[in-house]
DNA sequence: TGTAAAAGTCATCAACTGTTGACTTGGGCG
DNA sequence: CGCCCAAGTCAACAGTTGATGACTTTTACA
């Protein structure tokens, strides 16, 4: 046959590094820890499965470095707290747009089941999302609070992620997310 | 060496069938729809492997079979709406005594990653949580509100399945218990 | 008691997993 | 150009998984 049309990529160990780091991102986000396999990530990342646990050493340490690129979700304290229900509730709602915060929650929830993969997510949710959250809301209580806004978000998000919003329609969307807003904001105030 | 002491079970279809169910229960609790295999549950149940395939056809119609023994939450439902926040509450952190609704959670939570778990679980806790609960609360947009106070239930159990409570004190669970049971009634009332 | 079907076991299959070691290819430096 | 180490590939491993067909054991009925 004819050659094939482009190599596309000179070698490049940074480039494919990240491009496997992406691509385990994708991966970790759509099956959790357990269910993506280091070929589909490799096959995805356009590089031989061998060059993952070359890369990274093993599949849990790939998933600590994914972990580590977390954001700060701080685009969730970009505004007001009296703001904050409403804010969260939109963004978390319209997931058209699904950005970073919420693809890296879905990792989370995704992979809680795996017992190799418990430990580095409990540690990357406390450092990436509770802790600034908390020192962002402060006040009396504030880790207790954080908490709880935390656990709503990722009920919500979960829910979503498993019904996959087969069973709402556009009324039942826009009343859900006022409801959403009113008891988020319960949850953060004071 | 000596005989068994007791072969411990004469041959009983309905028995054993009802030992893997609880066995399969139990690891699919603990593990996961993909995380739990069935040969751990066969041993669990003190049976051969080839008799879970023999008896449910397949895993994903034990998962089922498992699912459709789920109880209807409905000690959920007995008390007042005005009641419902702080009784749920307690029922979620006192978590010693973990009754079957919340274990059924579990089972829930920890299979959602799972492509193939996703729509028997959809389908079971829509008809064995979603839709009584939504009855039971009544009055304008009751899915809206059960769906929330659902997924606030589940975020929280999700939470505490994924932390082990370990970072949080005893006055740190009072305060999340009362902040729990204000927000979870924010959700149901009209 | 004798026998046939139910209940249970065994061995095995094919597929897939993470990981490793030996190998080949490529590009930059002298 | 010619070398050499990094970058990438190939094949294979040991383990586990879900599932299947042939086999043995027990129970119940005639």
């Amino acid at each position: 046959m004819v050659e094939l049309p482009a190599p596309s990529r000179t070698r490049n160990a940074a480039a494919t590094r990240q491009a496997i780091l992406d691509a385990a991102h994708n991966r970790f986000a759509k099956e959790g820890y357990d269910g993506a396999s280091l070929r589909e990530i490799a096959a995805d990342a356009k590089v031989d499965a061998a060059l993952v646990s070359r890369y990274f050493g093993s599949k849990e340490e790939l998933f600590v470095e994914v972990l580590n690129c977390a954001p700060d979700a701080s685009d969730l304290f970009e505004g007001t707290l009296s703001d904050f229900g409403t804010r969260v509730a939109t963004k978390i709602l319209d997931d058209r747009d699904v950005d970073q915060g919420v693809e890296y929650l879905l990792i989370m929830l995704r992979s809680a089941s795996s017992l190799a993969a418990a430990e580095p997510l409990r540690r990357s949710m406390r450092t990436h999302f509770h802790d600034p959250f908390a020192a962002w809301l402060g006040g009396p209580q504030a880790d207790v609070r954080a908490r709880l806004a935390g656990d709503l978000i990722m009920g919500v998000c979960m829910s979503q992620a498993i019904t996959s919003d087969h069973d709402l329609d556009e009324e039942g969307r826009a009343s859900l997310r006022s409801r959403l807003a009113k008891v988020l904001q319960a949850a953060v105030e004071p």
